[in-house]
DNA sequence: ACTTCGCCTTGACGCAGATCAACCGCGTTC
DNA sequence: GAACGCGGTTGATCTGCGTCAAGGCGAAGT
Protein backbone atom coordinates (compact mmCIF):
# COMPACT_ATOMS: atom_id res chain seq x y z
CA UNK A 1 0.00 0.00 0.00
CA UNK A 2 2.76 2.43 0.32
CA UNK A 3 3.15 3.54 -3.93
CA UNK A 4 0.70 2.43 -5.72
CA UNK A 5 1.20 1.78 -9.28
CA UNK A 6 -1.55 4.47 -10.90
CA UNK A 7 1.02 6.83 -9.79
CA UNK A 8 0.92 9.47 -12.53
CA UNK A 9 3.76 12.27 -12.46
CA UNK A 10 1.88 15.06 -14.60
CA UNK A 11 3.95 18.52 -14.67
CA UNK A 12 1.62 21.45 -15.75
CA UNK A 13 0.79 24.60 -14.78
CA UNK A 14 -1.25 25.93 -12.19
CA UNK A 15 -3.83 27.23 -14.16
CA UNK A 16 -4.51 23.50 -15.31
CA UNK A 17 -5.60 21.96 -11.91
CA UNK A 18 -8.98 21.90 -11.74
CA UNK A 19 -9.10 22.53 -7.67
CA UNK A 20 -6.25 24.70 -7.13
CA UNK A 21 -3.87 23.06 -4.61
CA UNK A 22 -4.66 25.65 -1.43
CA UNK A 23 -1.48 24.82 0.39
CA UNK A 24 0.44 25.89 -2.84
CA UNK A 25 -1.00 27.83 -5.70
CA UNK A 26 1.77 28.99 -7.68
CA UNK A 27 -0.63 31.57 -9.64
CA UNK A 28 -0.60 33.33 -5.94
CA UNK A 29 2.96 32.33 -4.92
CA UNK A 30 6.07 32.63 -7.34
CA UNK A 31 9.64 31.80 -7.32
CA UNK A 32 10.44 28.39 -5.04
CA UNK A 33 7.13 27.42 -5.22
CA UNK A 34 7.25 26.72 -8.98
CA UNK A 35 10.09 24.69 -8.12
CA UNK A 36 7.57 22.37 -5.78
CA UNK A 37 4.95 23.32 -8.81
CA UNK A 38 6.95 21.24 -10.88
CA UNK A 39 6.74 18.38 -8.35
CA UNK A 40 3.50 17.73 -8.24
CA UNK A 41 1.71 14.64 -9.51
CA UNK A 42 -1.36 13.06 -9.28
CA UNK A 43 -2.62 10.23 -8.37
CA UNK A 44 -6.15 8.08 -9.01
CA UNK A 45 -8.26 5.81 -7.26
CA UNK A 46 -11.54 3.79 -7.69
CA UNK A 47 -14.51 3.78 -6.24
CA UNK A 48 -13.72 1.81 -3.20
CA UNK A 49 -9.56 1.98 -3.00
CA UNK A 50 -7.87 2.57 0.02
CA UNK A 51 -5.57 5.54 -0.50
CA UNK A 52 -3.58 4.70 2.90
CA UNK A 53 -4.10 2.52 5.76
CA UNK A 54 -3.67 3.54 9.16
CA UNK A 55 -0.33 3.00 10.38
CA UNK A 56 1.62 3.04 7.26
CA UNK A 57 4.27 5.24 6.15
CA UNK A 58 2.81 8.12 4.36
CA UNK A 59 5.22 9.90 2.14
CA UNK A 60 3.26 12.40 0.77
CA UNK A 61 0.72 15.19 1.31
CA UNK A 62 -2.08 16.07 -1.19
CA UNK A 63 -5.40 17.70 -1.57
CA UNK A 64 -8.15 16.15 -3.19
CA UNK A 65 -9.27 17.57 -7.09
CA UNK A 66 -11.84 15.05 -8.08
CA UNK A 67 -14.41 12.87 -5.95
CA UNK A 68 -14.91 12.02 -2.39
CA UNK A 69 -12.92 9.78 0.25
CA UNK A 70 -13.04 9.50 3.84
CA UNK A 71 -11.14 9.17 6.74
CA UNK A 72 -11.83 6.14 9.40
CA UNK A 73 -11.10 5.03 12.43
CA UNK A 74 -12.45 1.49 13.26
CA UNK A 75 -12.13 0.08 17.04
CA UNK A 76 -10.67 -3.94 17.67
CA UNK A 77 -14.44 -5.05 17.58
CA UNK A 78 -15.13 -3.63 14.21
CA UNK A 79 -17.52 -0.35 15.29
CA UNK A 80 -16.05 1.95 13.12
CA UNK A 81 -16.60 6.13 13.04
CA UNK A 82 -15.55 8.15 10.04
CA UNK A 83 -13.73 11.37 11.45
CA UNK A 84 -13.26 13.55 8.57
CA UNK A 85 -14.89 13.97 4.92
CA UNK A 86 -12.93 14.72 2.10
CA UNK A 87 -14.01 16.81 -0.57
CA UNK A 88 -12.44 18.91 -3.44
CA UNK A 89 -10.25 21.03 -2.49
CA UNK A 90 -9.57 19.64 0.91
CA UNK A 91 -5.66 18.38 2.31
CA UNK A 92 -4.41 15.60 3.26
CA UNK A 93 -1.37 14.81 5.46
CA UNK A 94 0.23 15.32 8.36
CA UNK A 95 3.71 17.64 7.83
CA UNK A 96 6.38 16.74 10.42
CA UNK A 97 4.44 13.42 11.11
CA UNK A 98 5.50 9.54 9.98
CA UNK A 99 2.67 7.61 9.71
CA UNK A 100 -1.01 7.99 8.46
CA UNK A 101 -3.33 8.24 11.79
CA UNK A 102 -6.01 6.83 9.50
CA UNK A 103 -7.72 4.87 7.00
CA UNK A 104 -8.13 7.00 4.35
CA UNK A 105 -10.99 5.08 1.78
CA UNK A 106 -12.21 6.22 -1.73
CA UNK A 107 -15.47 6.40 -1.71
CA UNK A 108 -15.87 7.69 -5.27
CA UNK A 109 -13.58 7.65 -8.17
CA UNK A 110 -11.04 9.98 -6.68
CA UNK A 111 -8.11 11.77 -8.20
CA UNK A 112 -5.87 13.30 -5.49
CA UNK A 113 -3.22 16.15 -6.20
CA UNK A 114 0.14 14.96 -4.16
CA UNK A 115 3.44 16.37 -2.98
CA UNK A 116 6.64 14.21 -2.03
CA UNK A 117 6.31 15.00 1.96
CA UNK A 118 10.25 15.42 2.14
CA UNK A 119 10.68 18.17 -0.08
CA UNK A 120 7.30 19.68 0.95
CA UNK A 121 8.74 20.04 4.44
CA UNK A 122 11.66 21.69 2.82
CA UNK A 123 9.88 23.89 1.11
CA UNK A 124 7.49 24.69 4.51
CA UNK A 125 10.74 25.59 6.45
CA UNK A 126 12.39 28.23 3.75
CA UNK A 127 8.54 29.42 2.76
CA UNK A 128 7.35 30.58 6.40
CA UNK A 129 3.92 31.65 4.86
CA UNK A 130 3.39 28.02 3.44
CA UNK A 131 3.11 26.88 7.05
CA UNK A 132 0.85 29.73 7.79
CA UNK A 133 -1.37 28.82 5.02
CA UNK A 134 -1.36 25.20 6.18
CA UNK A 135 -1.80 26.42 10.17
CA UNK A 136 -5.17 28.29 8.69
CA UNK A 137 -6.27 24.69 6.82
CA UNK A 138 -5.92 22.98 9.73
CA UNK A 139 -7.78 25.40 11.85
CA UNK A 140 -10.60 24.85 9.85
CA UNK A 141 -10.19 21.25 9.73
CA UNK A 142 -10.34 21.29 13.72
CA UNK A 143 -13.29 24.15 14.14
CA UNK A 144 -15.12 21.21 11.34
CA UNK A 145 -14.28 18.27 13.47
CA UNK A 146 -15.49 20.14 16.78
CA UNK A 147 -18.94 21.30 14.62
CA UNK A 148 -19.00 17.47 14.00
CA UNK A 149 -18.56 16.74 17.63
CA UNK A 150 -22.17 18.70 18.20
CA UNK A 151 -23.47 16.46 15.51
CA UNK A 152 -22.30 12.71 17.50
CA UNK A 153 -23.55 14.39 20.80
CA UNK A 154 -26.04 16.48 20.83
CA UNK A 155 -28.30 15.98 17.86
CA UNK A 156 -30.91 13.24 17.08
CA UNK A 157 -30.67 10.76 14.09
CA UNK A 158 -33.25 13.48 11.75
CA UNK A 159 -31.02 16.34 12.53
CA UNK A 160 -27.79 14.39 12.16
CA UNK A 161 -28.71 13.42 8.50
CA UNK A 162 -29.91 16.55 7.53
CA UNK A 163 -26.66 18.26 9.10
CA UNK A 164 -24.92 15.55 6.64
CA UNK A 165 -27.17 16.60 3.65
CA UNK A 166 -26.73 20.42 4.22
CA UNK A 167 -23.12 20.09 4.61
CA UNK A 168 -22.53 18.23 1.09
CA UNK A 169 -25.06 20.17 -0.56
CA UNK A 170 -23.32 23.40 0.40
CA UNK A 171 -19.55 22.24 -0.21
CA UNK A 172 -21.00 21.01 -3.81
CA UNK A 173 -22.48 24.90 -4.29
CA UNK A 174 -19.77 26.15 -3.59
CA UNK A 175 -17.91 24.09 -6.69
CA UNK A 176 -20.21 24.43 -9.55
CA UNK A 177 -20.46 28.24 -8.87
CA UNK A 178 -23.65 28.22 -10.35
CA UNK A 179 -26.36 30.22 -8.02
CA UNK A 180 -29.73 27.91 -8.42
CA UNK A 181 -31.83 30.12 -6.96
CA UNK A 182 -32.32 28.68 -3.97
CA UNK A 183 -32.85 24.88 -5.44
CA UNK A 184 -29.98 22.51 -4.95
CA UNK A 185 -29.26 19.17 -6.59
CA UNK A 186 -26.38 16.40 -6.01
CA UNK A 187 -25.20 13.10 -5.93
CA UNK A 188 -24.76 11.52 -2.32
CA UNK A 189 -21.13 10.58 -2.90
CA UNK A 190 -21.62 8.16 0.46
CA UNK A 191 -23.40 4.86 0.48
CA UNK A 192 -26.21 4.38 3.53
CA UNK A 193 -23.17 2.55 5.73
CA UNK A 194 -20.68 5.07 5.20
CA UNK A 195 -23.11 7.75 6.54
CA UNK A 196 -23.90 5.76 9.40
CA UNK A 197 -20.53 5.75 10.16
CA UNK A 198 -20.18 9.51 10.15
CA UNK A 199 -23.08 10.32 11.75
CA UNK A 200 -22.73 6.83 14.48
CA UNK A 201 -26.13 5.47 13.38
CA UNK A 202 -26.92 2.57 11.92
CA UNK A 203 -27.73 2.27 8.00
CA UNK A 204 -30.88 0.86 8.71
CA UNK A 205 -31.74 4.32 10.57
CA UNK A 206 -30.11 6.13 8.22
CA UNK A 207 -32.36 4.52 5.98
CA UNK A 208 -35.29 5.18 7.64
CA UNK A 209 -34.84 8.64 8.27
CA UNK A 210 -33.51 9.68 4.54
CA UNK A 211 -37.23 8.20 3.78
CA UNK A 212 -38.64 10.45 6.61
CA UNK A 213 -37.12 13.61 5.22
CA UNK A 214 -38.72 12.93 1.88
CA UNK A 215 -41.65 12.17 2.77
CA UNK A 216 -41.85 15.51 4.49
CA UNK A 217 -40.83 17.06 1.73
CA UNK A 218 -37.65 18.78 3.20
CA UNK A 219 -35.73 16.54 0.50
CA UNK A 220 -36.64 15.09 -2.81
CA UNK A 221 -35.11 11.84 -4.30
CA UNK A 222 -34.23 10.54 -8.08
CA UNK A 223 -32.70 7.14 -7.18
CA UNK A 224 -31.23 6.41 -4.51
CA UNK A 225 -28.67 8.58 -4.27
CA UNK A 226 -29.78 12.16 -6.07
CA UNK A 227 -30.90 14.60 -3.74
CA UNK A 228 -32.94 17.53 -4.51
CA UNK A 229 -33.24 20.41 -1.72
CA UNK A 230 -35.74 22.66 -2.84
CA UNK A 231 -35.74 24.81 0.52
CA UNK A 232 -31.82 25.02 1.81
CA UNK A 233 -33.52 26.98 5.00
CA UNK A 234 -35.69 24.63 5.63
CA UNK A 235 -32.82 21.83 5.65
CA UNK A 236 -30.80 23.78 7.90
CA UNK A 237 -33.83 24.39 10.30
CA UNK A 238 -33.96 20.48 10.34
CA UNK A 239 -30.35 20.08 10.88
CA UNK A 240 -30.96 21.77 14.00
CA UNK A 241 -28.66 25.11 13.17
CA UNK A 242 -30.33 27.95 12.18
CA UNK A 243 -27.36 29.70 10.32
CA UNK A 244 -27.01 29.27 6.46
CA UNK A 245 -23.39 29.17 6.96
CA UNK A 246 -22.53 31.46 4.54
CA UNK A 247 -24.12 29.75 1.47
CA UNK A 248 -26.67 32.61 0.70
CA UNK A 249 -24.82 35.41 1.79
CA UNK B 1 -15.98 40.20 28.68
CA UNK B 2 -13.17 41.40 26.37
CA UNK B 3 -10.09 42.53 29.26
CA UNK B 4 -11.03 41.16 32.78
CA UNK B 5 -9.01 43.39 35.10
CA UNK B 6 -7.52 40.28 36.55
CA UNK B 7 -5.37 40.88 34.06
CA UNK B 8 -1.71 40.76 35.72
CA UNK B 9 1.48 41.10 33.63
CA UNK B 10 4.23 38.77 35.29
CA UNK B 11 7.89 39.55 33.65
CA UNK B 12 9.34 36.57 34.46
CA UNK B 13 11.91 34.10 33.07
CA UNK B 14 10.57 30.89 30.81
CA UNK B 15 12.25 28.90 34.09
CA UNK B 16 9.59 30.08 36.19
CA UNK B 17 6.85 28.88 34.29
CA UNK B 18 5.52 26.26 36.23
CA UNK B 19 4.54 24.68 32.17
CA UNK B 20 6.70 25.86 29.77
CA UNK B 21 4.60 27.79 26.68
CA UNK B 22 4.61 24.72 24.06
CA UNK B 23 4.33 27.50 21.43
CA UNK B 24 7.21 30.07 22.21
CA UNK B 25 9.35 28.90 24.82
CA UNK B 26 12.82 31.04 25.17
CA UNK B 27 14.78 28.31 26.84
CA UNK B 28 14.61 26.39 23.94
CA UNK B 29 14.83 29.96 21.71
CA UNK B 30 16.66 32.67 21.47
CA UNK B 31 17.10 36.31 20.43
CA UNK B 32 13.55 37.50 19.27
CA UNK B 33 11.74 35.11 21.05
CA UNK B 34 12.84 36.65 24.76
CA UNK B 35 11.11 39.97 23.06
CA UNK B 36 7.81 37.96 23.29
CA UNK B 37 8.90 36.30 25.92
CA UNK B 38 8.65 39.61 27.81
CA UNK B 39 5.41 40.46 26.59
CA UNK B 40 4.25 37.38 28.35
CA UNK B 41 1.31 37.92 30.88
CA UNK B 42 -0.48 35.95 33.41
CA UNK B 43 -4.43 36.13 33.50
CA UNK B 44 -6.04 33.99 36.40
CA UNK B 45 -9.68 32.93 36.87
CA UNK B 46 -12.08 31.55 39.50
CA UNK B 47 -14.28 28.52 39.05
CA UNK B 48 -17.20 28.89 36.70
CA UNK B 49 -15.43 32.54 35.07
CA UNK B 50 -16.27 32.37 31.51
CA UNK B 51 -12.68 33.58 29.71
CA UNK B 52 -14.43 34.45 26.48
CA UNK B 53 -17.76 34.31 25.33
CA UNK B 54 -18.17 32.61 21.36
CA UNK B 55 -18.14 35.15 19.13
CA UNK B 56 -16.28 37.73 20.81
CA UNK B 57 -13.15 39.20 19.98
CA UNK B 58 -10.23 37.92 21.37
CA UNK B 59 -6.96 39.68 21.42
CA UNK B 60 -5.25 37.36 22.83
CA UNK B 61 -3.53 33.52 22.49
CA UNK B 62 -2.24 31.83 25.85
CA UNK B 63 -2.05 28.58 27.38
CA UNK B 64 -3.10 26.44 29.95
CA UNK B 65 -0.89 26.85 33.11
CA UNK B 66 -3.02 25.37 35.99
CA UNK B 67 -6.35 24.30 36.26
CA UNK B 68 -8.87 23.07 33.99
CA UNK B 69 -11.06 24.93 31.08
CA UNK B 70 -13.56 24.05 28.36
CA UNK B 71 -14.70 24.60 25.19
CA UNK B 72 -18.07 24.42 24.57
CA UNK B 73 -20.72 24.74 21.94
CA UNK B 74 -24.17 25.19 22.38
CA UNK B 75 -27.30 24.86 20.64
CA UNK B 76 -30.53 27.42 20.13
CA UNK B 77 -32.64 24.98 22.38
CA UNK B 78 -29.97 24.76 24.89
CA UNK B 79 -28.51 21.68 23.95
CA UNK B 80 -24.79 21.80 24.79
CA UNK B 81 -22.02 20.08 23.47
CA UNK B 82 -18.13 20.27 24.98
CA UNK B 83 -15.27 20.55 22.16
CA UNK B 84 -12.60 20.84 24.01
CA UNK B 85 -11.05 20.08 27.14
CA UNK B 86 -8.16 22.35 28.16
CA UNK B 87 -5.40 21.24 30.75
CA UNK B 88 -2.10 22.35 31.54
CA UNK B 89 -0.07 23.34 29.02
CA UNK B 90 -2.70 23.11 26.33
CA UNK B 91 -3.01 26.09 23.71
CA UNK B 92 -5.81 28.60 23.55
CA UNK B 93 -6.48 30.97 20.82
CA UNK B 94 -7.10 30.68 16.69
CA UNK B 95 -3.71 32.82 15.10
CA UNK B 96 -4.54 34.87 12.48
CA UNK B 97 -8.85 34.63 13.21
CA UNK B 98 -11.00 37.48 15.03
CA UNK B 99 -13.35 35.92 16.60
CA UNK B 100 -13.22 33.11 19.12
CA UNK B 101 -15.37 29.95 18.28
CA UNK B 102 -16.37 28.52 21.33
CA UNK B 103 -17.06 29.76 24.87
CA UNK B 104 -14.82 29.26 27.03
CA UNK B 105 -15.43 28.15 30.55
CA UNK B 106 -12.51 27.67 33.59
CA UNK B 107 -14.30 24.64 35.36
CA UNK B 108 -11.05 24.85 38.10
CA UNK B 109 -9.26 27.66 39.40
CA UNK B 110 -7.38 28.57 36.27
CA UNK B 111 -4.04 30.18 35.56
CA UNK B 112 -2.95 31.40 31.78
CA UNK B 113 0.05 32.87 30.56
CA UNK B 114 -1.02 34.94 27.06
CA UNK B 115 0.48 36.92 24.51
CA UNK B 116 -1.57 39.55 22.82
CA UNK B 117 -2.37 38.36 18.87
CA UNK B 118 -1.26 40.92 17.14
CA UNK B 119 2.33 40.98 18.78
CA UNK B 120 2.51 37.23 18.60
CA UNK B 121 1.50 37.23 15.22
CA UNK B 122 3.98 38.92 13.65
CA UNK B 123 7.04 37.05 15.79
CA UNK B 124 5.00 34.05 14.35
CA UNK B 125 5.94 35.92 10.73
CA UNK B 126 9.31 36.84 11.31
CA UNK B 127 10.30 33.40 13.21
CA UNK B 128 9.14 30.43 10.96
CA UNK B 129 9.60 27.82 13.45
CA UNK B 130 6.70 28.97 15.78
CA UNK B 131 4.42 28.83 12.65
CA UNK B 132 5.70 25.34 12.38
CA UNK B 133 5.25 24.62 16.17
CA UNK B 134 2.06 25.43 16.14
CA UNK B 135 1.03 23.46 13.01
CA UNK B 136 2.25 20.31 14.97
CA UNK B 137 0.13 21.18 18.26
CA UNK B 138 -2.84 22.09 16.33
CA UNK B 139 -2.78 18.76 14.59
CA UNK B 140 -2.24 17.25 18.04
CA UNK B 141 -5.66 19.06 18.67
CA UNK B 142 -7.51 18.21 15.67
CA UNK B 143 -6.05 14.29 16.40
CA UNK B 144 -7.61 14.23 19.51
CA UNK B 145 -10.56 15.85 18.38
CA UNK B 146 -10.87 13.16 15.94
CA UNK B 147 -10.32 10.31 18.78
CA UNK B 148 -13.41 12.17 20.72
CA UNK B 149 -15.52 11.43 17.63
CA UNK B 150 -15.07 7.65 18.09
CA UNK B 151 -16.07 7.95 21.61
CA UNK B 152 -18.85 10.28 21.01
CA UNK B 153 -20.40 8.33 17.71
CA UNK B 154 -19.65 4.53 18.84
CA UNK B 155 -19.02 4.00 22.54
CA UNK B 156 -21.39 3.22 25.25
CA UNK B 157 -21.80 5.21 27.91
CA UNK B 158 -20.01 3.05 30.07
CA UNK B 159 -16.96 3.21 27.56
CA UNK B 160 -17.31 7.04 27.46
CA UNK B 161 -16.99 7.49 31.38
CA UNK B 162 -13.99 5.33 31.05
CA UNK B 163 -12.39 7.06 28.11
CA UNK B 164 -13.04 10.13 29.80
CA UNK B 165 -11.36 9.20 32.88
CA UNK B 166 -8.42 7.59 30.96
CA UNK B 167 -7.70 10.82 29.69
CA UNK B 168 -7.41 12.97 32.56
CA UNK B 169 -5.45 10.27 34.41
CA UNK B 170 -2.83 9.84 32.01
CA UNK B 171 -2.47 13.82 31.76
CA UNK B 172 -2.48 14.35 35.12
CA UNK B 173 0.12 11.25 35.81
CA UNK B 174 2.13 13.17 33.40
CA UNK B 175 2.24 16.42 35.24
CA UNK B 176 3.37 15.26 38.27
CA UNK B 177 5.93 13.11 37.34
CA UNK B 178 6.25 10.53 39.83
CA UNK B 179 5.30 7.47 38.79
CA UNK B 180 2.92 5.68 40.86
CA UNK B 181 3.54 1.78 40.47
CA UNK B 182 0.21 1.42 38.33
CA UNK B 183 -2.16 3.53 40.90
CA UNK B 184 -3.24 6.63 39.43
CA UNK B 185 -5.47 8.54 41.76
CA UNK B 186 -6.53 12.48 41.02
CA UNK B 187 -8.99 14.80 41.55
CA UNK B 188 -12.35 14.93 38.96
CA UNK B 189 -11.90 18.92 37.56
CA UNK B 190 -15.10 18.71 36.09
CA UNK B 191 -19.10 18.23 37.30
CA UNK B 192 -21.21 15.45 36.59
CA UNK B 193 -22.93 17.72 34.17
CA UNK B 194 -19.81 18.65 32.05
CA UNK B 195 -19.05 15.30 32.17
CA UNK B 196 -21.84 14.66 30.36
CA UNK B 197 -21.69 17.71 28.14
CA UNK B 198 -18.23 16.32 26.88
CA UNK B 199 -20.26 12.93 26.57
CA UNK B 200 -23.19 13.65 25.19
CA UNK B 201 -24.74 11.72 28.03
CA UNK B 202 -27.06 13.34 30.74
CA UNK B 203 -25.94 13.77 34.21
CA UNK B 204 -27.79 11.10 35.44
CA UNK B 205 -26.15 8.62 33.08
CA UNK B 206 -22.81 9.94 34.05
CA UNK B 207 -23.70 9.36 37.58
CA UNK B 208 -25.06 5.83 37.18
CA UNK B 209 -21.96 5.00 34.93
CA UNK B 210 -19.21 6.32 37.50
CA UNK B 211 -21.36 4.39 40.42
CA UNK B 212 -21.14 1.02 38.60
CA UNK B 213 -17.63 1.52 37.53
CA UNK B 214 -16.96 1.70 40.70
CA UNK B 215 -19.19 -1.10 42.28
CA UNK B 216 -17.17 -3.03 39.66
CA UNK B 217 -13.89 -2.18 41.12
CA UNK B 218 -12.35 -0.25 38.19
CA UNK B 219 -12.40 2.76 40.16
CA UNK B 220 -12.54 3.80 43.90
CA UNK B 221 -13.85 7.22 45.12
CA UNK B 222 -13.00 9.25 48.03
CA UNK B 223 -15.84 11.57 48.34
CA UNK B 224 -17.61 12.97 45.29
CA UNK B 225 -14.44 13.95 42.85
CA UNK B 226 -11.15 11.78 44.07
CA UNK B 227 -10.62 9.12 42.02
CA UNK B 228 -8.10 6.23 42.48
CA UNK B 229 -7.33 3.87 39.78
CA UNK B 230 -5.95 0.51 40.88
CA UNK B 231 -5.36 -0.91 37.43
CA UNK B 232 -4.95 1.54 34.53
CA UNK B 233 -5.08 -1.23 32.14
CA UNK B 234 -8.00 -2.52 33.18
CA UNK B 235 -9.82 0.78 33.30
CA UNK B 236 -8.46 1.09 29.19
CA UNK B 237 -10.30 -2.09 28.66
CA UNK B 238 -13.37 -0.52 30.20
CA UNK B 239 -12.79 2.38 26.94
CA UNK B 240 -12.90 -0.11 24.83
CA UNK B 241 -9.13 1.02 23.57
CA UNK B 242 -6.70 -1.81 24.02
CA UNK B 243 -3.59 0.58 23.87
CA UNK B 244 -2.36 2.56 26.67
CA UNK B 245 -1.45 5.49 25.00
CA UNK B 246 2.31 5.48 26.27
CA UNK B 247 1.74 6.02 29.65
CA UNK B 248 3.56 3.31 30.69
CA UNK B 249 6.00 2.58 27.67
C1' DA C 1 -34.09 -14.75 -19.13
C1' DC C 2 -32.48 -16.19 -14.92
C1' DT C 3 -29.26 -15.84 -11.14
C1' DT C 4 -26.43 -13.36 -8.26
C1' DC C 5 -24.76 -9.63 -5.69
C1' DG C 6 -24.52 -5.10 -3.66
C1' DC C 7 -27.15 -1.62 -1.87
C1' DC C 8 -31.23 -0.21 0.07
C1' DT C 9 -35.91 -0.34 2.45
C1' DT C 10 -39.27 -1.68 5.75
C1' DG C 11 -41.22 -4.13 9.71
C1' DA C 12 -41.20 -6.11 14.52
C1' DC C 13 -39.15 -6.03 18.78
C1' DG C 14 -35.87 -4.97 22.62
C1' DC C 15 -32.82 -2.19 25.20
C1' DA C 16 -29.59 1.62 26.53
C1' DG C 17 -29.99 5.79 27.84
C1' DA C 18 -33.26 9.93 28.30
C1' DT C 19 -36.71 11.90 31.13
C1' DC C 20 -39.16 12.92 35.27
C1' DA C 21 -39.03 12.97 40.05
C1' DA C 22 -37.66 12.34 44.83
C1' DC C 23 -34.15 12.73 47.97
C1' DC C 24 -29.30 13.17 50.20
C1' DG C 25 -25.18 15.66 51.99
C1' DC C 26 -22.81 19.65 52.57
C1' DG C 27 -21.52 24.35 52.70
C1' DT C 28 -23.46 29.16 53.10
C1' DT C 29 -26.51 32.63 54.59
C1' DC C 30 -29.39 34.96 57.73
C1' DG D 1 -30.00 26.11 63.73
C1' DA D 2 -33.33 26.67 60.12
C1' DA D 3 -33.57 27.53 55.41
C1' DC D 4 -31.49 27.43 51.17
C1' DG D 5 -28.85 26.23 47.02
C1' DC D 6 -25.82 23.29 44.64
C1' DG D 7 -24.01 19.08 43.17
C1' DG D 8 -24.86 14.42 43.29
C1' DT D 9 -27.48 9.87 43.65
C1' DT D 10 -31.07 6.73 42.79
C1' DG D 11 -35.60 4.97 41.22
C1' DA D 12 -39.52 4.50 37.81
C1' DT D 13 -40.92 5.00 33.37
C1' DC D 14 -40.61 6.22 28.51
C1' DT D 15 -38.66 6.31 23.86
C1' DG D 16 -35.35 6.69 20.02
C1' DC D 17 -32.51 4.05 18.00
C1' DG D 18 -30.29 -0.55 17.61
C1' DT D 19 -30.98 -5.30 16.35
C1' DC D 20 -32.76 -8.98 13.78
C1' DA D 21 -35.09 -10.42 9.83
C1' DA D 22 -37.38 -10.37 5.32
C1' DG D 23 -37.65 -8.62 0.99
C1' DG D 24 -37.07 -5.06 -3.13
C1' DC D 25 -34.51 -3.09 -6.95
C1' DG D 26 -31.09 -2.42 -10.44
C1' DA D 27 -26.64 -3.73 -12.52
C1' DA D 28 -23.67 -7.27 -14.11
C1' DG D 29 -22.60 -12.02 -15.31
C1' DT D 30 -23.85 -16.53 -17.50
Amino acid sequence: MLLPDNLTATPHECGDCPIRHRAVCARCDTDELLRLEEMKYYRSFEAGQTVIWSGDRMDFVGSVVSGVATLTQTMEDGRTQMVGLLLPSDFVGRPGRQGAAYNVVATTDLVMCCFRKKPFEHMMEITPHIAQRLLQMTLDELDAAREWMVVLGRKTAREKIASLLAIIARRDASLHLVPTEGKLAFDLPLTREAMADYLGLTLETVSRQVSALRKDGVIELQGKRHVIVPDFDRLMEEAGDDSDGGLLS
